[in-house]
DNA sequence: GCCAACGTTGGC
DNA sequence: GCCAACGTTGGC
């Protein structure tokens, strides 16, 4: 069983969107590396913390389920869909998503300040500058001190 | 809105 | 297969 880090813009998908759903698919992640990581690595019972980018301030906003194994992520081979590719083929689609269901919701949720503050998190993606991964593995060492946050 | 950092594309 | 140009992410 793994741990990961999905971030989201709640505008466009929240914390308080997917606990209206009960579940979603991740859908629209067009980054090869995050394409692995669903293809290769996530399987269902995995956990993942829900992290709010692009707003202020952004952190982690609640915690997600995996319900699926990584499959072809339909909106690529839809002409209506904004994360419509038309040079993935239809033998091997090339871009991947899961399915996530709402776990719990962490008020108030953990700032990115307060993450690059902690002790034990140094080695975060998300607390160092420039990176910007979507989605990225966490240590169980670091998922139990963040749980120590909530 | 700015801009640093990074990933992707495409010419050669 | 190099690398410059370009586009995107995402904190600030």
């Amino acid at each position: 069983m793994a741990y990961w880090l999905m971030k989201s813009e709640p505008d466009c998908y929240s914390i308080d969107d997917l606990q209206r759903d009960g579940t979603n698919m991740w859908e629209g992640c067009r980054n090869y590396t995050v394409r692995n990581f669903f293809r290769d690595r996530f399987k269902p019972g995995d956990l993942a913390l829900f992290y709010h980018s692009s707003v202020n301030p952004p952190g982690i906003a609640g915690i997600m389920e995996i319900v699926s194994l990584g499959y072809p992520d339909p909106t690529q081979f839809d002409p209506s869909s904004e994360y419509f590719d038309s040079k993935s083929p239809n033998e091997t689609p090339r871009w991947i998503t899961v399915d996530v269901k709402f776990v719990s919701k962490i008020e108030p949720l953990i700032s990115l300040q307060k993450l690059k503050e902690t002790v034990g998190l140094e080695a975060m993606n998300v607390v160092q500058r420039g990176q910007r991964l979507s989605v990225m593995p966490v240590s169980e060492p670091e998922w139990k001190i963040i749980e120590s946050l909530m």
